[in-house]
RNA sequence: GGAGGCUUCGCCUAGUCCGGUCUAUGGCGCCGCACUGCUAAUGCGGUUUGGGUCUCAAGCCCAUCGAGGGUUCAAAUCCCUCAGCCUCCGCCA
């Protein structure tokens, strides 16, 4: 949610926000007709609530024939009233509504454009040249077969498409992963939590994932509960109608969860493996800080997103994603994509956003310092999603005899040095 | 799933039976000031949040007693629905 005293002072910031990210500016328009709206109405509302209380205690100390004649008006003061008040509530929630369908103000510097227009910011590693090592790349389907890691006709006979089973030293795989991510998130302060993946609306449409993103989004109608993508929903809503001390401040979070996609729009793409799935676990950061630390806490989530993939001696590389691909509370947008040597490209594996304020605003999460309270800013970032991972390492790491060396950083989580094959 | 109790401005709490004087009591904490070699203690004042008005500030106005609705000229207070927490029963990993 926009503040709507910038909004008033500068639309054409909001406009050209809008316009960048693909979205209508005219809602900007929309916005500031129905707050207006909300004010008038307010206002008149709060005149008649005002001269309704003065008679009231009137009424109280009036008899006989005065209060009658008071009855008279403050009978026909309360349906104005109720007429004022409910014209005030119907505009406050549709000047409401229409606020929370405008994308968050995109931070000074984003690349404009599409999908393809980001900004490719730094290169980590070197992909391996399997031609000079003298065997062809397995993918990581054929990996997990060989390792009996994945099992992804199995995952479909009992969950249908983009459903998998982790099998053995694959399942072992993952926990290792997991363990390593909070670890390292541990390590650095933040605060290891284990979240509820089944959420209610407000903390769904408090970050902001009702809006582009709502097609992607697991409804459970007969509870009206939602199964989150991410555990950003239940972190961020975790202070949703708190104030945090100012001094408390950065608080960080890793959130250990699953995450539940539909993937809805993505058909064809990523059908094989476990790429792109309907439910994965995640190790998240999330951090609420002050808006004017959040540019700073941005780039620590970067670095510790970076200094993960670098332990898993993955080559990758750092973009800054373009205006139209951000989703509608982040400000600004960070990858590092990791190299898939089967697929010859790098592969988004974490992502960072800075969501400013806009989430806090939604979810009323504020600070108070000595100038009193205001809103915060929270930003959210990938330290470990476990399936891309595990296809990165299995590809990166893979040995012609179909072994695959353990990286060292990973060798205390999981207690091997080397993945072998089964034998069958 | 069933029965009962509870939910008040950071925390605790008075008020709810019996509607108007609640402009919500008191304590703790916190902030400011005074006093004081220092600290402590004491005294005085302030201390929910949101919105509106206003160039800003001050001031003023409105809302806010878990949420929503109702009754009434008037609701923390009466009625209904819902949520959360606690106790007990049932079921259960």
């Amino acid at each position: 949610m926009i503040d709507l005293r910038v909004l008033r002072e500068d639309p054409d910031r909001a406009r050209a926000s809008q316009r960048a990210r693909g979205e209508d500016p005219g809602l900007v328009d929309q916005v500031l007709a129905a707050d207006e709206l909300r004010r008038s109405s307010a206002t008149r509302f709060d005149e008649l609530r005002s001269e309704q209380k003065g008679l009231g205690k009137l009424v109280a100390k009036a008899s006989g024939e005065e209060k009658q004649q008071l009855l008279a008006r403050t009978k026909e003061l309360a349906d104005e009233v109720k007429a004022a008040d409910a014209a005030q509530s119907e505009a406050a929630e549709r000047a409401r509504a229409l606020l929370l369908q405008l994308s968050n103000l995109l931070e000074p510097g984003v690349p404009e454009g599409g999908e393809d227009d980001f900004v490719l910011l730094e290169t980590h590693g070197t992909p391996r040249d399997f031609a000079a090592e003298g065997f062809e790349p397995r993918d990581h389907v054929e990996i997990g077969k060989i390792l009996g890691a994945i099992d992804l006709e199995r995952g479909a006979k009992v969950g249908g498409a983009r459903q998998y089973y982790l099998t053995g030293v694959g399942a072992l795989l993952e926990l290792a992963l997991a363990n390593m991510a909070m670890a390292q998130a541990v390590r650095y302060g933040f605060t290891p939590m284990i979240t509820p993946s089944l959420v209610k609306p407000e903390a769904m449409q408090g970050t902001g994932f009702l809006a582009q993103a709502a097609e992607n989004v697991y409804h459970l109608a007969d509870d009206d509960l939602y199964l989150v993508g991410t555990s950003e929903v239940p972190l961020a809503a975790y202070h949703m109608d708190e104030i945090l001390p100012a001094e408390k401040l950065p608080l960080r979070y890793a959130g250990y969860s699953s995450c539940y996609r539909r993937e809805a729009g993505s058909y064809g793409k990523d059908t094989r493996g476990i790429i792109r799935v309907h439910q994965f676990e995640k190790v998240e950061m999330f951090s609420f800080c002050a808006p004017e630390d959040a540019a700073a806490e941005h780039q620590r989530l970067l670095a510790w997103e970076k200094e993960f993939l670098t332990a898993l001696e993955l080559p990758f590389r750092v973009i800054d994603v373009a205006s139209g691909d951000l989703g509608s509370s982040a400000a600004r947008k960070f990858d590092c994509e990791a190299w898939i040597p089967t697929q010859g490209k790098y592969r988004e594996l974490t992502s960072t956003s800075n969501c400013t304020e806009f989430q806090a605003r939604r979810l009323s999460v504020r600070l108070r310092d000595a100038d009193g309270v205001r809103p915060l800013a929270t930003l959210n970032g990938t330290l470990c999603a476990m399936t891309r991972n595990i296809v990165a390492v299995l590809e990166n790491h893979q040995q012609a005899d179909g072994s695959v060396r353990v990286p060292e950083a990973l060798r205390p989580f999981l207690g091997k040095d080397v993945l072998e094959p089964v034998a069958r």
